[in-house]
DNA sequence: AATGAATGAGCATTCATTCAT
DNA sequence: CATGAATGAATGCTCATTCAT
C-alpha cells in the first residue's frame, strides 16, 4: 500500500496514476464479466500493470470492487442532482423534466451500474451489500425529493408523503429500465423515462386523494 | 409394444432423475452465486454425484446453464398465461387482478427470474442470449396481451395499438419489481403489481387519446 | 469377452464385425495420435460403438493395442515374403527387385508401421516391447534371406554370412526410409530402395571378401 | 553500465535457473514417454517446482515442448559439424571418419534424438513440424557436406551433385541407426556408421560415373 | 513505488474402467 | 451381444495471493 510520506511529487502522481489505471480496467472488464468472471490477470493485462503491481495498490481482489463501486458512487452521486422547480409547471412536467435528467445517468454510466445491479443480484458480501444499500437509499432517497418537488406546489403538506408512496415503484421502473436497455442497447430510454414520469403524475394524484 | 424391456427403463428413469437433480442443484447454486461463481465441483457437491458424473449428462458447464435456461424457461411460460376477463371489469380493475396473478412469478420462480436476469446482464454467450430474448419477447408479448385485454371493452379498436404502446414500460416496471425484491426479500411485491396496474391504467388512457 | 459357445452364427457374425471395426478405428488414430494420444472414447466414437461395448471385446486400452499389432504384424509377414532368384541374375539385380518388392509394405501398410516405430521408440510396456522384438526380428531374417539369396550363386557357402553381416544395417535404412516418408509423404520410397539395393550389393561384396 | 541492481540479477538468475531445470525434467520425460505420455504434473514432479510455477515460465504443455526443442536443435547444430578432410585421404577413409564423428550425436543426445523423431511421427502440430523440418533440412545440409567434402579430390565439379544424390539416403540410414539404437540400446552404431560410409563410397562412386 | 517469481488450491474437463441391466 | 450410466483419478491450466528484491 502506498505510504503517505512527503516523498517527490513524481511518484505520488505516478502511483495515482497507476491506481487509476488500475480501477478503470477493473470497471470496464467487471461491467462485461462480472466480478467472478474478472480475474486479477485480467485487470493486470488491461491496465498494462503486472500482476503483483495491483496487490501493492490494493489489498485484495474485493478491495479492487469496493474501490471502484466507491469512486462510480460518487460520481454517480454528482450526477443525479434534481433540477429545480420552475414556477407554475404542473407535477407532470416537472417530473418530464426531472426524470429525463436522472435518465442521462443510464447511458452516462453504464458500468458503474451494470456492476452495481450484478452486485444487487448476486452478493453475499457484507461490503458489497453495504455500497449496494447505500447507493439504492441515496438513489431513492433523490426520487423522493424529485416527487416531492413536483407535487410541492399543488400540495405543500402532502408533497413528501407523496414521494415516499411512490419511490419504491418508480426506483423498480428506473431499475428495470436500465436493464432493458442492457439487454436492447438500441432502446429508447427517453421514451420510457417520459412514461415513468407520466405514471408517476398519475399515481402521485392518486396518492394524494388517499392522503386527503 | 416398446422393445425397450423394463429393466431397462429402470436403468433409463435413474438416468433421468440423476439429470434432473443436477438440473435442481445447479439452478438453486447459480441462482445464489452466479454462473460462474458456481463451480462444476460445487454442483457435484450439492447433487451428491461425482464430478464427472455430471459430464455424462452434460456435455460442459455452459451446457448445464442452457438445460436449466430452457427447463426453467417452459415453467416459466406455464405461468405466466393472463386470466379471463370479466364483463363490465374496468381496465383499472382488470390489470389489477392480472398483475397481481403474474407477480405471483416473482416470488414462485425466483431462481430462474435470477439467473435470467444474471443472464441479461452479463451475457456475451451466443446461446445464452438466445434464450433471455426469448424469454423476454414470451414476456413481453405476455404484457401486451394484458394490456389489450384490459382495454379490449373500453376501444375494441385500439387495445391491441395501447398494449404495444405501453409494454416496454410494463416489462421495465415489471423487472425492476423483480430487482427489489432479490435486495430487500422482505418488501412486499404486491404493493409494486397494484401500483404498475394503476399506472398502464393511467398511461393507457393517454395513449388512448393520443391514438383517438 | 465373448463366449465360445455354439450361438447363432449371427451372433457371432455381428461380434467379429464389430471386434474389426474398433481395431479399425484403433489403428487409424493411434497411427496418427500414437497410443496415448487416443482415449477409449475416440476409438469408440470412430467405430460408431459406445464406449462400453469395446470393454466387451478387449480388456483394457493396451489390449486394442495388442490386438492391432497382432493383426498388423500378421498382414505384415504375408507381405514381406521375397521374390524367388532368376537364374543368373546378379546380386545387385535380385536385390533391387527384391527390395522394391519389400518397399511395397512402406506405402502399402503405414499406419502398421507408424504404430509399430511409434511403440520402438517409447515402449517401456513388456508385452509391446515383445511384439516389437518379434516383427523386428521377422523383417531382419527376411533381409538376411533376402541378401543370402543375392549371393547364393556368386557365393553359397558364404552367402548366409554375407546377409548376416549386412541385415543390421539394412534394416536401419529401411527404417529410416519410412522415417522418411512419415515427414516428406510425397518422397520417393523407389529411389531410396534402388539405392538400398546398390549399397548392400557393395556392402555385400567388400563383406564377401573379407569372409574369404 | 547496467541499470539493473545485482539484487534484481539475482532474482532473474534463480528465474533462469528455473526454467533450465524444467526444461531439463520434460525432455528427460518427453524422451522417454513421449509427449502425450508426459503430463504437466510428471514434470512439476520431476523438477521439484509446484504445477503452476511451470506456467510463469512456460504459457502451455506445447510450449515447454517448443522450448525443449529449440534449445536441443541449438545443441545439435553445434555437435553436427564435419571434421576437415586430409589431404590424400580416400573418399572412403573421409567418410569413415566423419561419419563416426556424426555417430557421437547419437549417443550423446539421445533424448533430444528420441523426441525429435517421436515428433516426425505425430506431428500434427504446425510449430512442431517446422522445428523437425528445420532439424531435418540442417542434418541433410551437414550430411551433403561431408559427403561433398569426400569427393571433392577425385571430382571436384560434380562432388556437390553426388552429395546431394545421395544425401537422403544417408539421412535414412542415420535415423535407422539411431531407432535401432533405441530398441537395442546396447547395440554397436559404430559399425552401422562404418557401414554406412561404405555404402555412400560405394554409391557416391556410382552417382560420379552417372554424372560423367 | 513497484515487480519477477513463485505457490497451493481450485478450475472445467477427460481418462480408463466397471457394472447392472 | 451390448450398452446407458456411473465413477475416482488424473488432465492441462488459472486462480488470488505472497514475497524477496
Amino acid at each position: 500500500m502506498p505510504t503517505t510520506s512527503t516523498t517527490t511529487n513524481k511518484r505520488l502522481a505516478q502511483g495515482a496514476r497507476s491506481r487509476g489505471e488500475i480501477l478503470d480496467a477493473a470497471e470496464r472488464m467487471m461491467a462485461v464479466r462480472g466480478f467472478d468472471g474478472t480475474s486479477v490477470a485480467d485487470i493486470a493485462r488491461e491496465s498494462g500493470l503486472p500482476n503483483s503491481s495491483i496487490y501493492w495498490h490494493f489489498t485484495s481482489k474485493a478491495g479492487i470492487l469496493a474501490a471502484v463501486m466507491e469512486r462510480g458512487a460518487e460520481r454517480f452521486f454528482v450526477a443525479v442532482e434534481n433540477p429545480p422547480r420552475r414556477e407554475g409547471e404542473s407535477p407532470r412536467d416537472y417530473l418530464g423534466r426531472a426524470m429525463h435528467a436522472a435518465g442521462a445517468v443510464l447511458v452516462e454510466q453504464p458500468d458503474f451500474l451494470r456492476i452495481f445491479t450484478l452486485l444487487t443480484l448476486s452478493s453475499e458480501d457484507e461490503d458489497a451489500r453495504e455500497i449496494v444499500a447505500r447507493v439504492r437509499a441515496h438513489g431513492r432517497a433523490s426520487l423522493v425529493e424529485m416527487i416531492g418537488r413536483a407535487f410541492a406546489e399543488v400540495a405543500p403538506d402532502r408533497a413528501d408523503a407523496v414521494g415516499e408512496a411512490t419511490a419504491d415503484f418508480a426506483l423498480a421502473a428506473f431499475d428495470g429500465a436500465f436493464l432493458a436497455l442492457q439487454f436492447t442497447p438500441t432502446g429508447s430510454h427517453e421514451q420510457l423515462m417520459d412514461q415513468l414520469a407520466g405514471a408517476l403524475a398519475a399515481l402521485g394524484g392518486d396518492a394524494l386523494e388517499n392522503l386527503a
